[in-house]
DNA sequence: GTCTATACGCCGATAGAC
DNA sequence: GTCTATCGGCGTATAGAC
């Protein structure tokens, strides 16, 4: 019982060790310039047959990466929703939780803002019809209703919010911008609220 | 003498085929994607030695669309910069001219926009540090000055504007704003315009 | 200067021993 | 269930005939 326990948490543990090293270096070097030599070679790995022992090929890591970030991403809007009323807090909390992540976990932002997953994942659904972009839509339909934001088509609306959040965090992630995070934070929000906001 | 600038004129012809048949398919598929087989049947070469005389390799091909594209926004951006005087005019013209190359040449601002151009150009500069980059942020700090544009972080105003027109814009390549590009044109203007504008 | 043939490396993936 | 060995194929690039 206690071994065969032992068995799963270890093989979790390399599947973990395997997507970790695939989400730095796809970050890094992009999909296509990593090879599963070099995940193989980050994972602590002695062959790359190893890996076919977690997954089915080198696309389902992404896929499984993809999965992953999407799915916290759509339980902490969620969360997000749950706990706030006003559209105006809800898009405040995410912009908090987007700008976390850009700094505890750059290579998750650089994934989501900068890979072109259709590029290597041209079965999945693109980011627009995921189940976080919906629900980020319904906040800014909700956001209209109630009177806090302007009457635009929600999709603009999104595209001016998001827009500017992710640009900035876009040159955060390249060090285009060269304060910390938080510094960019306030007026992040402040620039992109502005630009939804009614009057 | 005739037949020499016959040649000539053939020779960038083909020149001409390949880089627009790149352009393409590298817009379409991404550059990984698309092998030299795929550019040499666009083009309506017989075979991939025939790229060679052209180019050295598959990635000056990609090099020499950069550098054209860069080019011509350089030079419009200088005409745009030297009939208007007024930033706001400035920047106006250069909104007007990035949706004018949505519409008309999609692949141009695709390769611009999504593509991640770091990840098959290693060597060439990062958009950050081009010359139409720097004339955008010469623009912002001229308005700045002269009192048109409120006082920020020229590069966060950068992506405060941009961020917003680029996004609209990614949003129209992709089909996922489905009406005509003017209608959305004068709302991105005003947003944008708006994010940045004093008071 | 254009096509034929081909080299060659790399990478993804598998088969099979232990 | 982990490592050895290896395959097959694609895609870039070249050498050389015509």
């Amino acid at each position: 019982m206690d071994k065969e326990k032992e068995n799963i948490q270890i093989k979790s543990e390399t599947q973990d060790e395997i997507l970790l090293a695939a989400l730095k270096l796809f970050a890094e070097k992009g999909y296509f310039n990593t090879s599963l030599t070099d995940i193989k070679d980050a994972a602590g790995i002695k062959t790359t047959s190893g890996i076919y022992q977690h997954f089915k090929n080198k696309q389902m890591i992404a896929s499984a990466l993809y999965a992953n970030i999407f799915d916290s991403l759509n339980i902490s809007i969620d969360d997000i929703r749950r706990r706030n009323k006003k559209s105006s807090e809800q898009l405040h909390e995410i912009v908090d939780l987007l700008f976390r992540l850009t700094s505890e976990a750059p290579d998750v932002m650089q994934f989501l803002l900068v890979l072109k997953i259709h590029e290597f994942l041209p079965e999945e659904k693109p980011l627009l019809e995921t189940a976080p972009f919906a629900k980020i839509i319904k906040i800014i339909q909700a956001g209209i209703k109630a009177g806090e934001i302007r009457n635009i088509d929600p999709v603009l609306g999104y595209a001016c919010f998001f827009g500017i959040i992710n640009q900035i965090l876009c040159l955060l992630l390249t060090g285009a911008l060269d304060k910390k995070p938080e510094v960019y934070q306030s007026q992040a929000w402040l620039a992109a609220w502005n630009a939804i906001a009614k009057k």
